[in-house]
DNA sequence: GTGGTCTAGACCACT
DNA sequence: GTGGTCTAGACCACC
């Protein structure tokens, strides 16, 4: 198996911008553990060829992972997923608890249970990679 | 005391579209219970002056949110607060559920714990209004 | 005077990026408060037009300052600067600690004095806005 | 204890040029006096194995360092550390003017107090060898 | 008119 | 070969 990533789909019919899709892929493979620290990622072109995108909208979506610190570039080199965070960033959790609590008073409006959606949110902890899976960086 | 809408916070810096902000408000206003059905909601021109929003952007709010089933107009009367929904819109439910395990994966990813998210979850259902006191039938 | 943007010096020769220097000229401007808080920049059309640069290079520099806090767009009506900060980014003050240390070596080695390098500092910090100049955001 | 340069560290995920990392490192090592003037420097080839860079990246730096006066190079026997400069290079100097003031009105605008940037300012001047002893002529 | 996104294609710096 | 920068030109969403 190579150092193919798993799961990329880009939906051009999707009204959310396909740099924005591309984050969100390759966020889910970070946290999910699909991809390990340090582990490379498929080079701007590469991915730009393969998922016929342009590749400006895939350096895009790589910068913005780098400054939200989810992967780091090395010139020449290419990109990496970097470590997991190891101090809260306060505004952006205040920013996801906004967005928590939209979304779970939707469902909650529109007749889903709270243990439905605890279930959710229980199972959905469970295969994330919270903090762990290394000791040094 | 009018029928004044509570709180209609809209913040121009914020990067989500302005009709957006007014119907995520209203949404809210709906869920939390501060807006009871078959309540009369300010008109778009009455909105739009205390706001200083352009009418066209209340009314695209507006229009959204009956199409979305949250509130439904009376020609020449009004908008009004729709009851509360009997049947579960599958697809909408799918669409939160994604955005629910997004969100709560990434703040277990920034280090948030299981518990925190946890107590956030349930303190926002608790002062949802889940079906307005309706079973499902 | 109309709403000038009193200096954007863009030097094409110099090696650094333009949309660095872009963003070192606002930057120098809000900081030392020719530019005030809510204040409209020029749009991105305009400024690229009076400096012969792309269109995309000046949303580059303006999207780059919106991430970093010093500006805020609105869809369709501008960019405008942002309020000074309220908390400490420690990241970004300890990143600007090692440049300061660097810098202030490489000076003393060079040979400059001690009370000449405290008098630029002393004299910066007059011209500098920190923090002040508003009550309420 | 051999001739072994104390603290090189490169971060490959600093966005930085590797060779600048380098060059930024020696000048350290000099300017705080953990090198010696006519201290040989390690060769190319030893740096480079020791920190598995690629040798024509420290070669690069080398010569940058020696262009700028840091270190001279002797053909057949190394790099050695050059002595401090004796007259200012002026242009130099309005350089690392520049950078100082840059970074302090940032300083300043994030909140930093005027005492707290003067303290690190003296304490780095503390801890560099202005001239190495030697006066101004 | 304003910012936001995307494509196409080019050149440079670094390794 | 890899990422970083820049230009040119297009289309869309928002107001």
């Amino acid at each position: 198996m190579k150092g193919v990533i798993p799961i990329i789909a880009i939906d051009l019919r999707n009204p959310k911008p396909i740099y924005e899709q591309i984050k969100d892929n390759v966020k889910r493979l970070i946290i999910t553990g699909a991809l390990k620290q340090d582990e490379k990622l498929p080079s701007v072109r590469e991915l730009a060829q393969t998922t016929s995108i342009n590749p400006n909208t895939i350096q895009k979506a790589y910068k913005d992972l780098e400054s939200e610190g989810f992967i780091y570039s090395v010139t020449g080199r290419g990109n990496f997923v970097a470590p997991s965070p190891k101090k809260l960033d306060s505004k952006r959790v205040e920013a996801l608890y906004n967005t928590l609590k939209a979304t779970v008073s939707e469902l909650s409006y529109l007749g889903v249970s709270e243990s439905d959606i605890e279930k959710v949110v229980h199972n959905t902890i469970l295969h994330s990679t919270p903090q762990g899976g290394k000791k040094n960086d």
